[in-house]
DNA sequence: TGCGAAACCATAAAATCCCATAAAATGATT
DNA sequence: AATCATTTTATGGGATTTTATGGTTTCGCA
């Protein structure tokens, strides 16, 4: 399975469609369920997006750690209730809920950013915001690390 | 997997095409993937590159050390949002994409720059003046370098 | 019968493929 | 070492396909 990599910067028509980018649905093909899988962020105003069946390897990496981790509970109960399977249409389109749509502070536009194995869906404005403050940090703590 | 080696300067048509250089083509094969990763460098006015098995590797190791570093987070947003992942043509030739080649002042030539494992595309003045710089600072400060 | 969702059709722009060519590199043969 | 033949490489342009996006029609269901 592929990666999700770099950004792009979509619409929504006027009936809530926005098409996935093409790589992105490349990253999922060959997958059982031809569409992706979103939830609200935890941790940002974005939606967290994954494979279903990188959905199905969080279960079972959960199930093997057992149910004495509270916090980790708490998590994936959140995970899996907030999760919403939606599938492609024809040309590659989803129709993100609406509730999702709030949580992001999506209107008419919004961007894919790829994380790997995962990605999220930003409002555009937020994202830029988010990056430049990353990008700052970085440069601040010159983090060792080798590419 | 062979290194990136050397300098090559080669020029981008105008469809904004540019040959990846033959040694940086071998390089790469092998890998599933018949392309290159490219993303902004974070320090300089250049443009990183690399191959998407180092990539994935990437992806995996921030994949086992969890989700609660902060520069782990902050260098994942960048790098994975940032990446471009460009295919060969039957020629080996990739289109950079514009905002990259903003970030690295090129128009139309470019400067293919081995690192080893990784590699650089430059401008060929801003490259020239980096390397004089480098090469100064070197022989002033004759590090005590062990091969 | 009315309404939302899904399937279907259409299109312009962008990306990709395909073919062609000259220069450069490589190898073989004196 | 020098010449020639062959392959590889970098570059160019036209043709084709993909992609994102919009609109229209059909279907399921209340």
């Amino acid at each position: 399975m592929s990666l999700f990599l770099s950004s792009y910067e979509n619409r929504l028509d006027n009936k809530g469609r926005i098409s996935v980018p093409a790589s992105f649905r490349a990253a999922v093909a060959g997958d059982n369920f031809a569409g992706v899988v979103l939830y609200r962020s935890f941790t940002n105003n974005c939606i967290e997006g994954l494979s279903m069946s990188r959905m199905a390897a969080l279960a079972s990496a959960t199930d093997k750690m057992g149910v004495f981790d509270g916090t980790l509970d708490d998590m994936t109960a959140m995970l899996f209730a907030d999760a919403r399977p939606l599938s492609f249409d024809v040309t590659g389109r989803i129709v993100i809920p609406s509730d999702l749509l709030a949580h992001a502070g999506i209107t008419d536009t919004a961007v894919f950013v790829g994380r790997g194995n995962s990605f999220q869906i930003w409002n555009p404005a937020a994202f830029r915001k988010m990056q430049d403050g990353a990008l700052g940090r970085l440069r601040q703590n010159r983090p060792d690390f080798k590419i």
